[in-house]
DNA sequence: CTCCGACTGGACCACCCGGTCCACCCAGGC
DNA sequence: GCCTGGGTGGACCGGGTGGTCCAGTCGGAG
């Protein structure tokens, strides 16, 4: 398991926004914030019920921000780029060759490790599930999953060019497809975790990648 | 193709309700709620712009109807009832056998092409696409996705039983999985059906079923 | 003709929304 | 001490929401 040995850069272009260090009130604020965004979307988000969690005042949050979609923004920004610090997403390039479901499967499940440990910025997937309304005005979440469909797109790429992904659809089809039985998958063992033991856990997880090899390997 | 020569009886229970013949001013009621529903989803759509779009007032609304969420199940009913009849899905029992895969693709077929051409009720399949809000309030939304839920679940097992389908897996995450699957491709053909050509949207289509034959059948 | 009930128009309600505005507080420089 | 300017509380704005209410209009039955 040496695909991490020497230092991966992780290469889609998350805002790497100087952010000047948040003090203590404007912490909050983003906490309550992502929660807020996450639960309900940007639309039904109430900007109120956000400060009211935070003690803050509507001039206070308008004194720091000069809207509800530019908290939203930096909220996208902040969690996007806690979310690559913590995914360490490897190089597409680094992915091709024999080995290339091995190395996938690998980082699926360091990925979903990494995303099992509640943390506030894990809020961030859930904004994943509702993109229809909030990416369309705003340009961090356009940025964040362009982003993200860049990366997945040179994956599928480098498992066509070494013949671990089939080429009879077309690409953006088959990310589209990788997308949706991620999240499906996501969905499930996140409704289903309690219920099950350890061992049937781990069945599950190579059960699901199995699944998604089905789908995009050829034969 | 012999799937349907003796009369299918379609056995979700889509509320057969015994629905009073509807008034011209009803109808309208219904189209412009239907659209209003689909595109915004329940709690985002407005009743002010149902009723404006129609040209009814306040009152009369709320002489027909209770509430909003009435309008809403309402719609939900007839459009499901509308649904079930154009689709006339096959009885999962009669899917079993050898010929298991070549029926289900024909029905799928069948049933993209009775969706393919656009009528007021297919707005409902929208309604699928945004079911966490709307699903949770409406009892006639929780009855048409169960009865859909338990349709699929029943595919499934009948596929199970004559070595069809996999069974490594559990059934509600595979169904889960095909649901996610078919919308994926749902919504990337709509999104590229423009830019091909005939034989293009052929090749697609046997593309896509044959993805989701990849992923629930063995080997 | 009267009466009645189904139906309608539209004013109105309380509530919530994102956003503005202004008076104020208070620490730091002079 | 005074002034200043970043920060703050909270009243307020216009507008939209689902829902209520009532005074009327009409067609048909007696």
């Amino acid at each position: 398991m040496h695909v991490v040995d020497h230092p991966v850069q992780c290469r889609y272009d998350v805002a790497m926004n100087a952010t000047p260090p948040p003090s203590p009130r404007e912490r909050a604020l983003l906490a309550a914030a992502a929660r807020e965004f996450a639960t309900a979307g940007f639309e039904r988000a109430s900007l109120n019920a956000v400060i009211r969690a935070c003690g803050m005042s509507k001039s206070s949050f308008y004194h720091r921000f000069d809207s509800k979609q530019a908290l939203f923004d930096r909220v996208v920004d902040e969690a996007a780029a806690a979310l690559a610090r913590e995914l360490a997403a490897p190089d597409p390039a680094e992915l091709a060759g024999p080995d290339f479901w091995p190395r996938l499967e690998a980082f699926v499940a360091h990925a979903a490790a990494a995303l099992a440990k509640p943390a506030w910025y894990a809020d961030l997937g859930k904004l994943f599930y509702l993109p229809d309304v909030s990416a369309e005005r705003s340009a961090a979440m356009r940025r964040l999953l362009a982003g993200v469909d860049r990366w997945v797109q040179a994956v599928l790429k480098a498992g066509r060019a070494c013949g671990a992904v089939r080429d009879d659809l077309p690409a953006s089809l088959q990310a589209e497809l990788a997308f949706a039985v991620l999240q499906a998958m996501d969905r499930w063992s996140i409704r289903h975790m309690e219920t099950m033991g350890a061992a049937a856990r781990r069945r599950l997880a190579a059960s699901q990648l199995d699944s998604l090899r089905r789908l995009l390997a050829p034969d």
